[in-house]
This record gives structure tokens, C-alpha cells and sequence, in this order.
RNA sequence: GCCGAUGUAGCUCAGUUGGCCAGAGCAGCUGAUUUGUAAUCAGCUGGUCGGGGGUUCGAAUCCCUCCAUCGGCUCCA
């Protein structure tokens, strides 16, 4: 007999050899039913394996990440399965699990899939299904893995199998099909009851874009119809909140093709939600010390050169910008950081002065590639709201610190709540990648870590992330389908002081060199107004809405009163405007309603005589009565109340 | 940049296998109506069917090419 202990503490007996659906059995039907994959002593594996020796057992179902995973990993064998059937000179890469179902990237050789070829692969996945093959754990040797798929001319599955050491390899066999895996895996398909192919890519085999294109198949299948409808309706949903698609709806922002690709015009709403944020932030860099700057957006291309930025990227950016004058050049600016350098070095500095913060909203252009532009979120040219700390080394930690601080107050008061802090570090391995000596490197990654641990962030760490000139700390926030976005950015740099020569004088009358911090809260004005329209589906915070209100006179007669409430409103600082269309009262709340404008204030003959107006708001509908100021009052005490959450 | 898909009025979309002057709703303009909490009625304007080339008696529809957009990959100072 062995001992099992399961995770409430309590210790069970089963006969050596048990397996954990045994277990389950044991437990309840209803578990033995939904159970997908369990942990034995903390390694997943398959339900089926058995259990030699007492073990810590931890049972997972749907709705576990380790259940899914194992629901999902064994569906793209299930999918490789029904694709060798139908196109039996497919030769197979990898198939892994993801955050919403999976993927197996496969190359069909000369043919082409398209979506039109889902139907009949989803059709063959719900047979295979149906012919109940048990998922079959086999030990190889590396010989016999490298026989069976040499013979079969899988290269891909070749190349995997050399880099993994003997002794270690697994084979899973459903049916006819048998793939290289690790597992572990569903004990058969009989779970999947619902299979949906997402779409197809293209995806370079193993990430390097010098190498093959696979096709790439993504599905996610379920165990039960309902949830397959409900992720799919899920995604409509989000479909709705799509940046994009808001963005023109609610005429915040548009792209033409007589300007550029990626290049955003801001519409006059999209400017003045834009214009709101930057006020914000400009306050709260106020209160933190930092001085506003102003510099021009192009720098001459020695600047560059100096800076390594454009040994680094130029060929892969705007090229530059020649000039009569033969052998001038300048690029427009991918960055802030030289120019800010450049102002740290227009006057000698003293230890005392320091740290000097210097902040720009600060426009730049990078040639991202075609492919790669999307939205606002990535595009190519872009406001940053950058600004780059000077500051000694014993003061690095705690301006550190403080520029954590602004990030979070940032994404409290807009109520972003789900967002991951990542450290990004040097790969060691691949050091030609950056500049700067080893110690450098390690003081400003140790400076990251301590303080993200300091300010009690809940972090991931990213090896070969790092930016070219030092490592960073960056904050993730995903979008309406689940995509992340990098919006606030830290970064510690030793390497531009050094380059630029920048100096400050010490306490001992010496030379010294600053530490440099970029920073950069909201990471553009682009990418975070589009994450920030997403999360809010349009319907912003108060403050930062480019409409507050609209005042709706029920007919022409009411406009000069209309024009009067406009008037009161904005000596209280109020923004809003007047629907003066010869339309019914009913259209003009619809299309308020639509345009997501927070307040309508209905006017018509009582409101005129009595001198107030009527209330409604955005998606809750009717207030009742106000008197203008007590209206006033209140939209002004809601703004208070969001801003100092 | 690469793989795949898409591209018809300002917007959302119809346009069977190539066949008369290319359609609808919304928006816009004009007029009527003067309206009380999510669409008042009527008339009108608006498109080189993404651009270019080709096949054909004839192309929005078929082919080639370029551009843009979308989903990914790679990249992201």
C-alpha cells in the first residue's frame, strides 16, 4: 500500500500501482468524471500513470491552468491526428497548449490551408473522437525516435529529438498517430465534445525568421458546447471594445493613406481626451520634481552616433534627412534620451543639484516594420511621455522607487487593475547584443530587482529582454482580446552618462558620473489612450471624457436657454455643447447614448421657467431635476472622487 | 519583412455560375414638422467597385501586380 496526501492534508491508503483517476474514483464520481490531469508531487502527469510510492497528490479539473493545459495539449495531438489523415505529406513541428487553447504549426509542403479547410479538419477531429483511441505513453530510446520519424521524413520532429538527451524521450500514441511529447495527456480524446479552428498563420520554425514559415493552426476546443458558444460570444464582445473600431465610431482618431501607414491623426475629441492625460501626468511630475523640456524633432545623426542608437537601428529606421550642405545629415528622433543628455550637459552640475529630472512629451518616429503596425497600439509615429533622471548612484534605488509610485497612483486612478510587472534582463549568453561592461550591467539589474521587490510588485522576469543600453522594468496590460501591450516603462541606464561624458561634481570636489533613469508611465500616448479605450469600452472616466455633457433642448425654441446652461456650465470648467438639430428628443438621447457622452440635460418649457434642467446619464438614464450649480457641484465632486482613489 | 485572409458611397453591408445605366440602411443636403428621455416624414446628393495591367464581345465578379487593412510570425531603442 502507498500513501496518498491530498491537498486538504488528509492522508488515503491505495495499493501500490494506483493511478490517480483510480483515486478520483475513490473520492467521487462526479470528480473521476471531470478529472483531466493531476500533480504527483508537484510534476503533472498523466491520469493514468501508475503511483509507486507514497505522494502528495493534487487532482486537477477544467477549471485548473494545469486541467486546461493537459485538455488542450492533448487536443493538438488530436488536431495533428486529423490533419495527418487529411494531408498525409504534413510533416509536423511543435503543438503546444496556449492561454486560449492551442496551436500546432505544421508544414503542408506545397499546399495551402486556408479557413475554408477548418470545416472538414474539425469534421475528422470530432471522428477520431468518436473512435475512442486511448492516448498511449510509450518510453523510447533516442535511436528508436530518431528511426520512426526519420523513416516517416519528419525532420522537424529530427531536430527536436537531437537536441534532447537520451533516456528522457516520450512517445504518445492515439490510433494510428504517434507524436514526439512530453506529455502529459488526456487518457483519450472522449472529453473533447467541442472543436473550433480559430485561424491559420504563419510562424517561423522555431521563432527564426532565417528559417522555414510553418503554417500554424490555432483551435481551442471544450468540454462542453456552452462554453464554446460562450467564448465565442465572449470574443464578439470584445470585438466591440476594439480601440480601433471605437476610435472611429466615437471620432477620436483616423489613419490616411495620403499621410502614411502608422502615422495617427488625432481627431479634435481623440486630442482632448489626449490633452486631459497629459495634464494629469504633468501635475503629478510637478509634484515629484521633474522639469518640463522641449526639444526639436530631429537631432543631427552624430548624436545618434554617439548615443550607439544608430549603429544599433539605423538601417532599419527613417532614413536620414540630408541637407545642402554635403555630408549633413539628421534623423528624426527615435527617441528622447540623447537630447535630454544633451541638456544635462549645458551647465556643469553639482552633487547638490541632483537628481535632475527632465520631462518631455516627446514625439518620435521608428520605421516599424509593415506587418507589425496595428492601431494605436503600435505604429510610427508617437508620442512618448519620456523623461530621464540624472541622479547619483546612492540616490538610483529611491528615485527608482518613486518612479514606481507614479506608475501605480497612474494605474489606480484609471483602474487598471490587472497588469504584470516585468524585469527585463540581459541574456549573459548573448552579450554582443548590448553595450556596456559586466558590472554595469549588474549593478542596474540588482538596482531593479531590489526595488520591484521593495515596493512589493508582483513580478516576472524576462532574460534577454533588456534594452540594448540597459535592463528594464516594464508593465504589461492587456487589451480586449487578451493581447498584452508594454505601457509603463523603467529603465536603468549607465551606459549613455558614459557615452555622452556627462558629468556632476561630488562632495569631495571629484568628478563623478550620473546614473540615468528613463522612464516612461503611460509608455505613449498612443498605445495607452488605445488600451485605455478598450478597457473602458469608450466610456471613459469622467475627467478625462472629451465631452462631459450635451444639452438637449427638447425644440428650437429652448436654444437661447440651452445657450445660457453652456455658458453657466463652463465658468465651472465644464465641457459640453448643444444639439441643436431639428430632430426629436428621443434621437437626440440615442445618439448621445452612442457617442458615450456622460451627462444629457434635457431642456424644454418646464426646465426654462423654472430655471434647472433635466438630468440623464449615459447608460443609467434618468436623474431627475438640477439646478445648474447643484449639477455642476455634483460632476465636480464625482471628478474628485476619481482622482484620488 | 514573412504566411494567410480581406478591400463595393463618409459608416455598416447586399450584389447568384462574368451580362441591361452598381443597390440598401445610416450619415449628409433640402423641405415639412416644433417635438419630453434610445431612431418623425418626404425628396435629393453621393461610388473610375483599393490602384495599375491583362483575359473577354462584355469584368465589382476571372488572372497578374502594387497598395492598404485584418489574424498571426519575426521585430519593438
Amino acid at each position: 500500500m502507498i500513501n496518498i496526501t491530498l491537498p486538504d492534508g488528509s492522508v488515503r491508503q491505495y495499493p501500490k500501482g494506483s493511478n490517480a483517476l483510480d483515486i478520483a474514483k475513490s473520492i467521487s464520481e462526479g470528480l473521476a468524471r471531470n478529472v483531466l490531469a493531476a500533480s504527483v508531487n508537484n510534476e503533472v502527469r498523466d491520469l493514468m500513470r501508475p503511483i509507486e510510492t507514497d505522494a502528495n497528490l493534487k487532482l486537477f479539473t477544467w477549471n485548473d491552468a494545469e486541467g486546461k493545459d493537459t485538455f488542450w495539449h492533448t487536443s493538438a495531438h488530436l488536431m495533428a491526428a486529423a490533419v495527418e489523415a487529411l494531408y498525409p505529406n504534413a510533416k509536423f513541428g511543435i503543438g503546444p497548449s496556449i492561454e486560449n487553447g492551442f496551436y500546432y504549426d505544421i508544414d503542408f509542403g506545397e499546399k495551402t490551408i486556408s479557413s475554408e479547410d477548418f470545416p472538414a479538419i474539425e469534421k475528422k477531429m470530432q471522428e477520431l473522437v468518436a473512435e475512442k483511441h486511448a492516448m498511449v505513453r510509450k518510453d523510447v530510446t533516442k535511436a528508436e525516435a530518431l528511426d520512426y520519424f526519420s523513416k516517416k521524413g519528419e525532420e522537424y520532429k529530427l531536430e527536436l529529438i537531437n537536441d534532447l538527451p537520451d533516456g528522457s524521450i516520450t512517445f504518445y500514441q492515439s490510433g494510428n498517430f504517434v507524436d514526439l511529447c512530453r506529455g502529459p495527456h488526456l487518457p483519450d480524446f472522449s472529453a473533447i465534445k467541442a472543436i473550433k479552428l480559430l485561424s491559420v498563420a504563419g510562424a517561423y520554425w522555431r521563432g527564426d525568421e532565417n528559417r522555414k514559415q510553418l503554417t500554424r493552426l490555432y483551435a481551442i476546443t471544450f468540454p462542453k458546447k456552452k462554453e464554446l458558444d460562450d467564448y465565442l460570444l465572449l470574443l464578439e464582445e470584445a470585438k466591440k471594445r476594439d480601440h480601433r473600431k471605437l476610435g472611429k465610431e466615437l471620432e477620436l482618431f483616423a489613419f490616411s493613406q495620403n499621410v502614411g501607414q502608422g502615422l495617427p491623426l488625432w481627431l479634435p475629441k481623440g486630442a482632448a481626451l489626449r490633452e486631459r492625460l497629459e495634464n494629469f501626468l504633468k501635475k503629478v511630475q510637478r509634484e515629484y520634481g521633474y522639469s518640463q523640456v522641449v526639444t526639436p524633432h530631429i537631432g543631427n545623426i552624430n548624436l545618434y552616433k554617439t548615443s550607439g542608437h544608430y549603429e544599433k537601428y539605423g538601417k532599419d529606421s527613417f532614413q536620414p534627412i540630408a541637407t545642402p550642405v554635403e555630408g549633413e545629415e539628421f534623423l528624426l528622433k527615435p527617441m528622447n534620451c540623447p537630447h535630454h543628455c544633451e541638456i544635462f550637459a549645458t551647465k556643469p552640475h553639482s552633487y547638490k543639484d541632483l537628481p535632475v529630472r527632465l520631462a518631455e512629451f516627446g514625439t518620435v518616429y521608428r520605421y516599424e516594420q509593415s506587418g507589425e503596425l496595428h492601431g494605436l497600439t503600435r505604429v510610427r509615429g508617437f508620442t512618448q511621455d519620456d523623461a530621464h533622471i540624472f541622479c547619483t548612484p546612492e540616490q538610483l534605488k529611491e528615485e527608482f522607487c518613486k518612479v514606481i509610485d507614479i506608475v501605480l497612483y497612474i494605474f489606480k486612478t484609471l483602474d487598471f487593475q490587472e497588469f504584470t510587472a516585468q524585469i527585463s534582463l540581459r541574456d549573459p549568453k548573448n552579450k554582443t547584443k548590448y553595450i556596456g561592461s559586466d558590472e554595469i550591467w549588474e549593478k542596474a539589474e540588482r538596482a531593479i530587482i531590489e526595488s520591484a521587490a521593495e515596493k512589493g510588485l508582483n513580478t516576472t522576469t524576462e532574460i534577454g529582454e533588456a534594452a540594448f543600453y540597459g535592463p528594464k522594468l516594464d508593465f504589461m496590460v492587456k487589451d480586449a482580446i487578451g493581447r498584452k501591450w508594454q505601457l509603463g516603462t523603467i529603465q536603468v541606464d549607465y551606459n549613455l552618462p558614459e557615452r555622452f561624458n556627462l558629468e556632476y561634481i561630488g562632495q569631495d570636489n571629484q568628478k563623478h558620473r550620473p546614473v540615468m533613469i528613463h522612464r516612461a508611465p503611460f509608455g505613449s500616448m498612443e498605445r495607452f489612450v488605445a488600451v485605455l479605450i478598450e478597457h473602458t469600452g469608450g466610456k471613459f472616466p469622467l475627467w478625462l471624457s472629451p465631452e462631459q455633457f450635451i444639452i438637449l433642448p427638447v425644440s428650437e425654441k429652448y436654444e437661447k436657454y440651452s445657450q445660457k446652461v453652456l455658458s453657466l456650465l463652463s465658468d465651472f470648467e465644464l465641457r459640453g455643447s448643444i444639439d441643436n438639430r431639428n430632430e426629436k428628443i428621443g434621437k437626440k438621447i440615442r445618439d448621445a447614448e452612442l457617442q458615450k457622452i456622460p451627462y444629457m440635460l434635457i431642456i424644454g418649457e418646464k426646465e426654462e421657467n423654472e430655471d434647472c434642467i433635466s438630468v440623464r446619464k449615459q447608460s443609467q438614464g434618468d436623474l431627475g431635476s438640477f439646478k445648474i450649480d447643484e449639477f455642476a457641484a455634483l460632476i465636480n465632486k464625482e471628478i474628485k472622487e476619481l482622482l484620488s482613489k
